[in-house]
DNA sequence: GGGCGCATGTAATGAGTTACATGATTGA
DNA sequence: TCAATCATGTAACTCATTACATGCGCCC
């Protein structure tokens, strides 16, 4: 449950609805954070139930009303524990696109190049998402760092398969 | 679903049963492949349901019956399939281990150092058992070689943040 | 008047894991 | 004799996703 330690750290920094956290996830930490909406507010809602966080509805006009969640002393003391668990150890990451390049033998290179060509495609655009992000504040930074550089190592390693191919 | 594109993959290599792939797994991809043991044993049933597969049960005296399965029409035919539809897309990877990185300055130094020391020991333990992974026919060493770059990267990345902390 | 943005959720489903269950054989 | 290896699974659970549901306000 990593996600809790991401929205227990965001709100952290500013109080925040739910709405508002997932326009911030969506824009700001594009391709770094997959969390989708009914996940985010389901996580906040069970961390309303654990006593991590509270909420106060506000309402502006007559728009729809908002709940703004805010960290309590307990949410504080999980999220110091959950970042230390969570620098303290190593998250293999999986990679599932590498089954396909398992088998690569299996396809021709006629057909491969294309089909890889494609991926790699949508790997630049992927990383140009990831440049257009604005600079963060502090350590959240690093996150989009660490993605970038995964990322250039994936596109060069990608060239190297296909320069492979062309024999 | 891809782990049934990597089962079909090795299957295709070699008839095999479900703990011979197991064991595969766990000693030739290791640190690659992260499919459990029941996983790989629902996987193969779904298959064989499918018809994609077909089981022939065999025995070795009075050793537990071994179920060897081996690759139907239908399933070289998903096989095709699922590789072109794999190796076409670009699959993001998550890295769980971001979330701490995210909110590293909410640690004082001193504590983050040996936490992330933690973190860089299993990362090399990691790279070692991978390059200790025998050498395979083809293009599943790619899956190897894939890995094995991203973990070079990380080990980069780890150690620029950590000479970062220094000051 | 029609679609998008704001704002929150529920219900059903899926994929995969952990823990549990079984039972024979082999080697120390 | 005691543990490890061989060999297969089931049951319960977790986590997250997709699809669905609601309803007002704003802009073209």
């Amino acid at each position: 449950m990593d996600k809790q330690l991401l929205l227990l750290g965001l709100l952290r920094h500013h109080d925040m609805h739910g709405y508002q956290l997932n326009e911030f996830i969506e824009h700001d930490l594009a391709t770094c954070v997959q969390i989708k909406k009914p996940t985010a507010y389901y996580v906040l809602n069970k961390m309303l139930d654990d006593g991590w966080v509270i909420s106060e509805e506000t309402q502006e006009g007559n728009r729809p009303p908002r709940r703004v969640y805010s960290l309590t002393a307990e949410g504080e003391a999980a999220f110091q524990r959950l970042v230390r668990e969570n620098l303290g150890a190593y998250h293999p990451s999986q990679f599932g696109g590498d089954f396909g390049l398992a088998f690569l033998d299996a396809v021709p290179g006629e057909e491969a190049r294309p089909l890889l060509g494609v991926r790699r495609a949508a790997l630049v655009a992927h990383l140009a998402a990831l440049q257009a992000v604005p600079v963060h504040h502090g350590s959240l930074q690093l996150m989009i760092e660490h993605q970038t550089r995964h990322l250039q190592a994936e596109l060069a390693w990608l060239d190297e398969v296909l320069a492979r191919l062309e024999n």
